[in-house]
DNA sequence: ATGGTGAGTTGGAAAATCCAACTCATCAGT
DNA sequence: ACTGATGAGTTGGATTTTCCAACTCACCAT
């Protein structure tokens, strides 16, 4: 019997790792990427926090929800608070770090109602307290200028990111 | 032999929905939710939208890239294009559509900086084109104002939206 | 004693992911 | 002509997650 030489020995290839980049992107992903992880915090910001209204309005499974509640507490974005003794019962609520997430979800949400709403049901509408319905936008803090694709200059200047220039279709 | 009863038919209660709430972010995530799916658009956005290099940077399966890249393209995120005929080689590039879900990305990296960052490596800067380092803010459209949770206001205005009120911890 | 609610847990089936290796076409070097 | 490398995936099998319905446990109400 003769031996199929493993190509990763053929020559010294280097094992590729897992997440090459140090990302702030890929870390918050790994924190609320999760299925339904997004959604558990729509809620708590909604202020509906009890496990059961959890799994109807998210309509995800009784057991994934509680993993996840688990890791969302774990990580410092939900606490987990008594609302009553005898019978025990919880809530769950926003940390400061869960809430200020809340301006993720608003841009996720505009993005979706401009390109996914389909026109027969409407957009849930968040009103801003000036009155007005939000709209979120995504600004640079120090010119104030909307943040747009063609104005960012990505600085690899930690090791591990290499970019080749902005790309637009 | 004595039956038991599914209690779910004891009395009607209706089956539960899968998600209840005609929901913008619920329908965002069901397109670019999925484990990579959104490492591949900041990529993508970085310019670097070969196949080989997704693998790269990203760290995913090869495999599950591939359905990735698949979906995107359906769904109107990404572009396939022949960059050379003979070897045929393709490169993905984001959409206009895709290109606007950079400002999520850049608020998601942003609360990451914020609230994971160890100290140890440093996150990657991306300069906005009035010459500061960009730190997106996300604002009301209408006045302004940086969004914070305290400001909003959900209104339940389309049915299946009922909410408790705002929370805090 | 029976039923209901809230907050989960359990067990087994189904689906998704991970991994290394394989394909196929083409080019580059010797 | 052969050997090796590159790019863009595919394949098969093991592992991990998810899904689902039912079950638990503590308490309250009738």
């Amino acid at each position: 019997m003769s031996w199929k030489i493993k190509p990763s020995f053929r020559l010294g290839r280097m094992a590729a790792p897992k997440d090459p980049r140090p990302c702030s992107i890929a870390d918050a992903l790994a924190v609320v990427g999760e299925k339904y992880s997004l959604l558990v915090l729509r809620e708590v910001c909604l202020g509906n926090g009890r496990f059961d209204q959890l799994a109807r309005n998210i309509g995800a499974p009784r057991d994934i929800l509680a993993t996840r509640l688990r890791r969302l507490v774990d990580a410092g974005i939900l606490t987990k608070r008594v609302y009553s003794e005898r019978p025990r019962r919880f809530e769950y609520r926003p940390t400061r770090a869960g809430l200020e997430l809340e301006p993720v979800l608003m841009t996720l949400k505009e993005w979706g109602d401009r390109h996914l709403r389909d026109g027969v049901d409407l957009p849930m509408v968040v009103e801003h307290s000036c009155g007005s319905e939000l709209v979120p936008r995504v600004t640079c803090r120090a010119c104030g200028a909307p943040v747009r694709h063609e104005d960012l200059t990505a600085r690899p200047q930690s090791p591990g990111w290499t970019v080749a220039g902005p790309a637009t279709s």
